[in-house]
DNA sequence: GCAGCAATAT
DNA sequence: AATATTGCTG
């Protein structure tokens, strides 16, 4: 029974009616839990043989909602095919057994979660949360029917709390969750419980069903909500988990994981920011991120009547380096000249962000790249004039910094980031992805925010402030730490060595300069003072200074 | 209707 | 400063 989209009314009672397909070879077991999915109101088609369910499902998983699927360590190599053939359908396996390897192997295949026996009510509740986030978030293209079902319906859930979001009454409240304040216990009956184990989605709130524009029908979620809400996303796994009350997160789905998109709202000169009684808005930043991009949500301004799109309140994505990440890897997949907006979206799968973000960030993008790229390569290849000029490029800290960039940032102490993997990078900060990634190459890097890596010191010139990398040319440093690598072949290998000057080669740049003051300053530079010279060595425990250091040509 | 760009708004 | 939005053009 293939469910479409004129059947909302089915959804009336939702979850109510969702059909679930068991596959339990354990007859006992099979009965008590589709006795208690039974007492739930869930259709329950039970299988006692992985080759049934297999034909059940083979070419029409529009007729399950879910499956929820026994599996052990004697079977689970048959679970894996099941699972691979289920890809359309939200998967949950069970078992007796909590066997790490094969709980890694099933969320591997792409089941959506993995639970222990016995299975409460509390644990089965939710699960037609995997069902909405599936709903929400497989390509319209390969979702099955049933789905669709659930997705219209959920949407046309969310659209009506979003239109009557004072009196948040209406229909399923099951889905509803508020947002701001508090929630995360509502005691309804969908969402109830808290959060089950290790996966089970919570949705919070949902939000969209339409796109705005263009959008594709992802949602987007955040973590850390402040203020408004918006719906949910996806996952990026790991990382948006959600705090004590994600908001609107939904469960991640493990094949294609999608991430989320943290959005901040500006605020809105116009009236229509309206009741948010909220929160004092601090917009800033700080907390105000946001995720989900479209408009729904439903607190904050989306009082308004407009229905899709009407009044979308503003929120701005925040191009995090990790989505910027993203973002990179996309346009390196699909390849620059290819590379448009609404098929980058595709492949960032990333809740919440719609073609027109991704415009934007891809004319920004291209804009650096044209503008960068070229001098960078120039420098990168400088011109071989004399000896004597390139024996200054290789070792002298010069300040190659394209245009975009001002040196006075240097100047002034302010740090910069450090987009790619080819630096040195924190701690803190990921690399972009292993040496064989093909995207990797320059694009990853551009510095548009500040980021504590570097500093400028006393000689005007870049330095790490935790220097770990070998010396290396100085050129390239500069350029590293700005990000705008161009070659990716030195890109990674050399990696850290490229942007991080170690103490030694700050050691070799300052004795060379001493030594050689006749030598230009690297353009934009102004020579130091002699005080600031000696302090330097000091610091760097450098004691002994030539005599000729005062001007004096030492031949 | 989308893509891209520049200018402008937030 | 970073993004979004808008207006135009192709």
């Amino acid at each position: 029974m293939v469910c479409t989209a004129n059947d909302l009314l089915e959804w009336k009672d939702f979850p109510k009616g969702l059909r679930i397909l068991l596959l339990d070879e354990d007859t006992n077991s099979a009965a008590e839990i589709k006795s208690k999915l039974e007492e739930m109101e869930f259709i329950v088609i039970a299988f006692s043989s992985e080759h049934e369910a297999l034909a059940a499902i083979s070419g029409k998983t529009e007729s399950f909602h879910v499956a929820i699927v026994e599996v052990s360590i004697h079977n689970r190599d048959g679970r894996c095919n099941f699972l691979e053939a289920a890809k359309d359908l939200p998967t949950i396996m069970i078992s007796n057994e909590q066997c790490l390897n094969t709980m890694m192997k099933c969320i591997a295949l792409g089941a959506v979660e993995f639970l222990i026996k016995p299975l409460s009510e509390e644990k089965l509740r939710n699960i037609w949360q995997h069902v909405v986030h599936k709903a929400f978030n497989t390509s319209e293209s390969t979702k099955s029917e049933s789905l669709k079902s659930v997705k219209e319906f959920v949407g046309s859930v969310l659209e009506i709390q979003q239109q009557s979001i004072a009196t948040q009454t209406q229909v399923s409240e099951e889905l509803i969750i508020d947002t701001e304040m508090d929630q995360n216990d509502h005691s309804q009956s969908a969402a109830g419980d808290k959060f089950p184990a290790p996966s089970t989605p919570q949705i919070k709130q949902g939000g969209r069903s339409v796109d705005d524009g263009d959008s594709q029908d992802h949602m987007a979620n955040n973590s850390p909500v402040k203020e408004g809400a918006e719906f949910d996303g996806d996952n990026k796994s790991v990382d948006n988990t959600n705090n004590g009350n994600s908001f609107a997160t939904m469960e991640v789905d493990p094949p294609q994981p999608t991430s989320v998109v943290s959005i901040k709202e500006e605020d809105r000169s116009d009236g229509s920011r309206e009741s948010d009684n909220s929160v004092p808005k601090s917009h800033e930043n700080e907390d105000t991120t946001y995720v989900g991009p479209d408009s729904g949500n439903l607190n904050k301004d989306s009082k308004n009547t407009r229905g899709t799109k009407g009044s979308r309140k503003k929120i701005k994505v925040d191009w995090t380096p990790d989505l910027h990440k993203k973002f990179v890897q996309a346009v390196e997949q699909l390849g620059v000249d290819q590379a448009i907006p609404s098929r980058i979206l595709e492949l960032m799968k990333v809740d919440g962000l719609t073609r027109h973000n991704i415009a934007s960030h891809l004319q920004k993008y291209r804009m650096h790249r044209r503008h960068i790229l070229p001098k960078q390569e120039e420098r990168r290849w400088p011109h071989p004039r004399d000896s004597i000029q390139r024996n200054y490029y290789a070792h002298r800290p010069v300040m190659a910094y394209p245009p975009y960039h001002t040196n006075h940032n240097f100047a002034s102490g302010q740090v910069y980031p450090i987009w790619g993997q080819q630096g040195c990078q924190p701690p803190s900060f990921p690399m972009w992805g292993p040496p064989s990634y093909p995207w990797q190459p320059a694009d990853q890097n551009w510095p548009w925010k500040p980021y504590p890596a570097m500093h400028a010191d006393a000689w005007g010139c870049p330095v790490y402030q935790t220097p770990q990398c070998p010396p290396s040319a100085f050129p390239q440093q500069a350029q590293g730490a700005y990000g705008f690598h161009s070659n990716p072949h030195e890109s990674y290998g050399k990696n850290s060595s490229d942007i991080n000057p170690k103490d030694e080669v700050i050691d070799k740049v300052v004795k060379e300069a001493i030594s050689k003051p006749w030598l230009p300053l690297p353009i934009g530079l102004k020579p130091p003072s002699t005080d600031s010279v000696l302090a330097e060595l000091s610091r760097q425990g450098i004691s002994i200074i030539p005599p000729h250091i005062n001007g004096h040509h030492p031949c």
